[in-house]
DNA sequence: CCAATTAGTCAATACGGTTGACTATATGGT
DNA sequence: ACCATATAGTCAACCGTATTGACTAATTGG
C-alpha cells in the first residue's frame, strides 16, 4: 500500500473497482431473489426511473432505440418492468417499473450503500467523500451517468 | 458540485469515469496513427506485457482461451503483436509485441498520464493521489487489474 | 511405451450492440 | 380538411466478443 500506482494505471483501477462492486452487487442480489439480473439491467432500471418511453430510454442509455427495445424485452421477461400504451399518443410504449422491479432497485441501493459503508469503515469517510467528489468533478459536462454506449 | 452524489451512485461514477477516460484515450490514439484500437485491445496489450502464451493471456484476462485466441487474431491483424512457436514446446504460441505495438503502449501511457495531469491541474495533487490510493485499497486482494471477464 | 496432461483450434451458440427499411400514429401549413 | 413531414416503435440482417463442448497435437512421466 506504500506506493501509489502510476497515473497510467488509473483506467485499470476504475474498471476493476467498477467490476468488483458490480460483482458483489449481483452476488448479493442473487441471494435475495433477484438472480439473472445483469449489469445492463440495473443500469437500465436506474435510467428508467419513474418511467419513460422506448425512445427516451434509448436517449438516456445513449444507444439505438432498437437496442433499448431489446433491453426492454429482457426486463419485461424478468418481470422488472411492464409496458402500456399511452392513450394520448398511441405510438408510444410507456415503460414503468413493476413492484418486483421497484423492490430490486431498492435492494440494489441498499446493497450498494452497504458495500460503500464497508469502504468507509476501513478507509474513513474523508477518503471516500474525497474520491466521490473527485470522480464527480472528472465527469462534469460529460454524457449522462447512465450512458452505456460502446462500453465494450 | 456542492453536494456529493449518494453512495449508491458510486458504480455509475466509476463506469462513467472509466468510459470518459477510455474515450479520450482512443480519440487521441487515433490522432496519432493508432486508429482501430479498441478498449479490449489496450487491456490485452497491457496484459501481454513482455510476452506470454495464449493460455497465459486467457488467465491474465480472466477469459476462456478461445476468447484470448480471438483477441490475439485481432491484435495480429492490427500489427500490434506477432506470434511464434516455442522450439522447446511446439504446442505453444509465443506472443510478443511488435515495434508498432510497443509504440502504441508507450503512446497510451503518455496520453493517460497527460489526461490525469489535467485532473491534477484542476483538482490538485492531493485529491488525485487520495482517489488513486482509495481505489487501490478497494481492489486489494481482488483479481488482477487486467481481468476483463464479464465486464459487459 | 502408453496414459494422462497441456496448448491451442474448430464449431455452435448467446448476448448486446449496430444500420436500414418498414408501419403506425401525430402534427402542422396551406 | 388534406397531405407532407416528423416521430415512435418493430423487423431483419449483421457484427463483435464472449461462452461451452469436442477435438488435434505435443509433451511428460510412471
Amino acid at each position: 500500500m506504500s506506493d501509489s500506482l502510476p497515473d497510467n494505471m488509473v483506467p485499470f483501477l476504475l474498471m476493476a473497482s467498477f467490476r468488483g462492486l458490480i460483482d458483489d452487487l449481483h452476488h448479493r442480489l442473487a441471494e435475495n431473489g433477484f438472480g439473472g439480473v445483469r449489469a445492463i439491467h440495473g443500469m437500465a432500471m436506474q435510467a428508467i426511473g419513474a418511467g419513460c418511453t422506448t425512445t427516451e430510454l434509448a436517449r438516456r442509455l445513449g444507444v439505438s432505440k432498437q437496442a433499448a427495445a431489446k433491453t426492454i424485452q429482457s426486463l419485461t421477461a424478468l418481470d422488472l418492468i411492464a409496458t402500456s400504451t399511452n392513450p394520448h399518443d398511441r405510438r408510444e410504449r410507456r415503460i414503468s417499473s413493476t413492484v418486483r422491479g421497484a423492490a430490486m432497485l431498492a435492494e440494489s441501493g441498499r446493497i450498494l450503500t452497504d458495500i460503500v459503508r464497508t469502504w468507509r469503515d476501513s478507509l474513513g469517510d474523508d477518503a471516500i467523500d474525497e474520491t466521490i467528489r473527485t470522480l464527480a468533478s472528472v465527469n462534469h459536462g460529460r454524457r449522462s451517468l447512465t450512458d452505456v454506449s460502446d462500453w465494450t
